[in-house]
RNA sequence: GCAGGGAUGGCCGAGUGGACAAUGGCACCAGACUGUAAAUCUGGCGGCGUAAUGCCUACGAAGGUUCGAAUCCUUCUCCCUGCACCA
């Protein structure tokens, strides 16, 4: 071959199969196919935007698969742009009833990018990431530029919005801040002229005002990209942190392989195809065992996160406490015992020890899961709620499927 | 500003003077079953207490009436809806 590329360099086509996997929708996909051939022929790569709330703590699995996607972009040599929203952050995104929120310091938004930035390169390649705050346009914008950017877009289309639209209907309040929320997001994308811009399911209305604003202003509108919100551990809802039915990926690999297994089997084929790289094939074939799918599946998103090796160590150690019912003194973690908890006999009433080290919230509740046989000690149930144990270094308490560890005293 | 509606435990939502720590549903927790899945069954689900027909705190806030209030009265705060007013 005469050009200088690479042998394993993917072909157009190739390369729309791949991010085709797990899309939910790509509007419209032979723009995109366009794109692709004309950056390649002008050795420019696509700008890929991603828009992020600075209020998120911990990146999930949710958030990974569209980080994933993102990720695929820059594989085949495009450009990441995350957008951190910190203006639109403080009007807050009306598809919650959230309230407005209070302006972020450029202080607080620094260092909330960069306690996420750890997580989020595990997953984007660093060299080929652009950060931007959107507060640096919109913020900036004259009363005469926001009227002339809303003189693009007409009431009846941002009415088009389900909830706008079912609100309005049921005479429920609609602010207008709320529908100008998404020329706000729009208007990123010309900001930084997206070509592409990825996005959640639920971004699909605010991500195509961005198209249609490009358009207006005379950009070439970015091409729609999105990906099928994740559910949650509970299999029901959208994973989310405010529902705490999430997996981070910054979580130890034993929390993870854990969360992973109890997840709905249901669940399991969208993680497969979201979270995993197997190909798509070979997840239906691992889907006929549905518990070894299972540990395939959290086997798999472990090693993404952390290593092989970390998620053989996490399912056998998953093995032996959750599945043999066994635990091993050096698998559980440490629970530290204040010695001044302990009368002089060196004994603790067992309700009094479980509120203590922190399994259970009251001595209420302590009692409760005594009376429930849901106590162990070293192995052993015990359900009287009087009872007093002598607790010693290495002692084995459980409490509950998912509550256990080893006791160290100190102090 | 006017008129009407509302504020109850994590959420939804009953309750209009005592038997209400407050029906019911959801969520959640525990046990059984199992693959820590799903489904199902059982129990639990404010705190303190060895226990009690026990004590404390709780039904937006503060007072009041009463032997007794989530329930009645007064004031206040907040939210919602409609109308009006202003531009």
């Amino acid at each position: 071959m005469p050009t200088c590329q690479p042998a394993n360099v993917p072909t157009i086509e190739e390369q729309i199969a791949l991010l085709r996997r797990g899309a939910a929708e790509i509007i419209p996909e032979d723009e995109l196919r366009v794109k692709l051939e004309k950056a390649a022929q002008a050795g420019r790569p696509l700008r890929v935007k991603l828009g992020i709330d600075p209020t998120a703590r911990d990146v999930t699995l949710g958030w990974a698969v569209v980080l994933r996607k993102l990720r695929q972009f820059q594989d085949l040599g495009h450009e990441a742009c995350l957008i951190v929203g910190d203006f639109t952050a403080m009007i807050g995104d009306p598809s919650g009833k959230s309230k407005t929120r209070r302006q972020l310091s450029r202080e607080e938004v620094q260092g909330y990018v960069e306690a996420c930035t750890q997580q989020l390169f595990k997953i984007l390649d660093r060299d080929k990431t652009r950060l931007f705050f959107n507060s640096d346009w919109l913020g900036k914008m004259t009363m005469h530029e926001v009227i002339h950017l809303c003189s693009k877009y007409t009431v009846a289309r941002l009415l088009e919005r389900e909830d706008f639209s079912k609100r309005l209907a049921e005479q429920k309040p609609l602010y207008v801040h709320e529908i100008l929320y998404p020329l706000c997001q729009g208007y990123d994308s010309i900001a930084i002229q997206a070509d592409v811009e990825m996005g959640g399911m639920d971004q699909k209305f605010n991500n195509l005002v961005g198209r249609e604003l490009q358009r207006e202003v005379g950009q070439e509108p970015q091409v729609v990209f999105l990906m099928p919100l994740l559910v949650g551990t509970d299999g029901e809802e959208k994973m989310s942190q405010s529902l705490g039915n999430y997996i981070g990926i910054a979580e130890p690999p034993f929390e993870m392989f854990s969360k992973v297994m109890s997840i709905p089997d249901k669940a399991m084929e969208q993680y497969f195809v979201l979270c995993t790289d197997v190909p798509l094939d070979e997840v239906q074939r691992v889907l006929q065992d549905p518990y070894a799918a299972k540990k395939r599946l959290a086997r798999e998103i472990v090693t993404l996160y952390h290593s092989a090796d970390a998620a053989q160590a996490a399912q056998e150690q998953w093995t032996h406490i959750f599945s043999q019912r066994k635990i091993e003194a050096e698998e559980a973690p440490t629970i530290e015992v204040q010695r001044q908890w302990l009368s002089e006999d060196g004994t603790s009433r067992l309700i009094e020890f479980i509120r203590l080290i922190g399994f259970a919230p009251s001595n209420s509740e302590a009692r409760r899961l005594i009376q429930q046989k849901a106590v162990e000690i070293n192995g052993n149930v015990i359900a009287d709620i009087n009872a007093r144990i002598a607790p010693q270094d290495d002692m084995i308490v459980k409490v509950g499927k998912r509550r256990f560890g080893k006791v160290k005293i100190v102090g």
